[in-house]
DNA sequence: CGCGACGTTGATTTGCCTCAACGATTGTGG
DNA sequence: CCACAATCGTTGAGGCAAATCAACGTCGCG
């Protein structure tokens, strides 16, 4: 698939697209290869652009006080990914975002965005329905956290992202639902009744 | 303060609204008065309207497989509230919405929700703003329950919103940090070092 | 080949829960 | 307006889920 053409994809399943308004949307993004283990997007900074992955795997994690990455997303084909907080705000990134495997990324910049936002309204549609989507997700995790066990949290990550339980590692999972390699591990070989 | 006019500044944070339009807002909304204990919105049923809090305190929970009640967010004068993935998705709702204080809110339907943004294309903006503003807050929630123990978290509670603290009571906040009353009432009485 | 990260196992510890009991508030029906 | 019930916040004893720490074989990578 030509790469832009997989950005409009996605971009076209909720709103449609004018011929012009391709263009224009392409203009505005810059392609990025980002190797495995490079960073995108360093805690500390402010995040000046939105990621489209197109290719590979992104996260995004949060060192803690006692240095441990807690994972917050990952992002595989066809994922938008950023630290919204400093995008939004412009303050320090909280966030570090890198590559667990080789990545091609389309980044659009905030003031790109902002331009798009007024060239062509229905933009504002899609990014809308791209926040509401990722808020829905988010509270969803949040109430599997505050209702569940490891053991039923891993379970539905299993069955609700099975796309990543294959590309990676036990320790990001295990830092993703908030619990240690060595926990996950015993879960892993008890029988899944 | 008009009780129209609350909801128009809080839009008017973040887009200009002419006179025609301040009418057609108006003109879409509704009024209702919730006594405490009252339920807004019932798990199970579709979440049909998003509200906006004028006066007093809800609430959204989700029931467990216990039965055990989790808070999910609190609401008070100008927070906008609903079941966001019933109200995205036409599936029914996982949250129960109800007031923990008498309340008065403004309640928008989705049908005249797309009205609005059919009729207005700013208020796409404004809502994609809230719809960020909301993943922002979600998402600094998940980082706080991965990375700080309940003692933290319960300080930073206190801190972020301490309009909330006055008005709830222990357990309710217990609830939405994800401890037990008990819980939160030892580390209440721990020296705050 | 050799090194470092990974996944696993087991022993021990701990943060938080469960259950039970109590006085203090709050709410409510008569 | 009172009496009673219900809920709240708290305390303490005991228990469990998950963390910590240490050790070890395996694997991918330089």
């Amino acid at each position: 698939m030509q790469p832009a053409a997989q950005i409009l994809d996605n971009i076209q399943k909720h709103i449609s697209v004018s011929a012009s308004e391709k263009k224009l949307i392409e203009s505005l993004l810059v392609q990025q290869k980002v190797a495995k283990k490079e960073v995108l997007l360093e805690a500390g900074k402010v995040a000046t652009d939105i990621h489209f992955v197109s290719q590979g795997v992104l996260r995004s994690y949060f060192t803690d006080l006692e240095g441990d990455q807690n994972i917050v997303m990952f992002a595989v084909n066809d994922w938008w990914i950023t630290d919204i907080f400093s995008f939004s705000t412009g303050n320090p990134a909280q966030l570090t975002i890198d590559a667990l495997e080789d990545a091609v990324v389309y980044s659009l910049s905030k003031e790109n965005l902002e331009l798009l936002f007024l060239k062509m309204p229905t933009f504002e549609r899609f990014f809308r329905i791209l926040m509401q989507n990722a808020y829905v997700r988010e509270q969803s995790r949040i109430i599997q956290n505050l209702s569940m066990p490891a053991e039923e949290r891993y379970r539905q990550f299993l069955k609700k992202y099975p796309q990543f339980a294959e590309r990676i590692t036990q320790k990001q999972i295990a830092s993703y639902l908030g619990i240690t390699p060595e926990f996950l591990s015993s879960l892993r070989k008890k029988p899944n009744s």
